[in-house]
DNA sequence: CGAAATTAAATTGTGCACAATGTTTAATGA
DNA sequence: TCATTAAACATTGTGCACAATTTAATTTCG
């Protein structure tokens, strides 16, 4: 039982389990999210905008990014790729024209309809409590905490 | 304190948790690896060589899938990658020419040297204990688990 | 044996992530 | 004022992930 290296055994590293998990559950959300003609992060951002346009309130893309933790980079194509679908709008406002913001379309807004059952259909099958997951969420939720908090920013 | 829609509400998502928390974490090991010359997926593979390596043993194409979750489609533009460097060899078997087995030059195993500090480093200064890290480990291996044996496949 | 099915990688194409840079607009200050 | 700086988003380029297809080699079986 001589271990050489156990410190960068693929098994022992946190690291590892977090991507594959992570993995596993996308691939888990994608066939969910075709019928919905929608990518994981496309869902994510959907996700957004449906609880943010509650109040009428207009996101705006530097919100998305807050949110979500992804640049411009990331978003601008893959909201233009919404807008393309006729899901939101995107408009530059008059008080600061650097400001993108979005607004949901009727088909954006009817689209979470059939999202609605996104969330029990992904469990259906899966031998896991929802405790148990809720216990994961927080514990990731610490370890994001953790990770963001330290490199001297103060989010 | 009206919540038209819990089920959709972003942070109580697992799947969402998972998804930033891995972000952050690879995040945290880019600058890392960035003295390496790797990346993190390229770091996953090379776990697994210097890993399997040190029997002798001659890892397959098809063995980093099974161990990393990843198809050809991924793993070969990043081998070749790999190869150009100099870290390892792509090579055919005779016994059975589909086959690519990967073997580490001397440039590869030299690497594993100034691996060692990475996990250590990752860690320092990141307000996380080792044990709390290594119940999570195992939640998410549960997690994996659950979802890939349950979609009929015997794994 | 020889056609059909299976397997292992490679290829092609799409969509993230993210670094680095660019562009436009707004705020700041000597 | 107007040059400087900063902010918000867009663009470019690289490297994954993954679906779908292709290529080539092996296995299976009539």
């Amino acid at each position: 039982m001589t271990k050489p290296d156990d410190t960068l055994s693929l098994d022992n590293q946190v690291c590892f389990a977090l991507y594959a998990a992570n993995r596993a559950v996308t691939a888990r959300y994608r066939p969910l999210l075709a019928d919905l003609d929608l990518t994981y992060p496309q869902y994510l951002v959907m996700l957004v905008l449906w609880e943010e346009g509650r109040s009428g309130a207009h996101t705006r893309v530097s919100d998305l990014g807050r949110r979500l933790r992804l640049d411009s980079g990331t978003l601008t194509p893959l909201l233009k790729r919404l807008e393309e679908r006729g899901l939101l709008n995107r408009q530059r406002i008059s008080q600061d024209e650097r400001v993108v913001t979005l607004a949901l379309t009727d088909v954006g807004w009817a689209l979470q309809k059939r999202a609605r059952s996104v969330p029990q259909q992904l469990l259906c099958g899966v031998a896991l409590q929802p405790e148990r997951l809720q216990a994961l969420r927080q514990e990731l939720r610490a370890v994001l905490t953790a990770l963001e908090g330290e490199a001297g920013s103060s989010d």
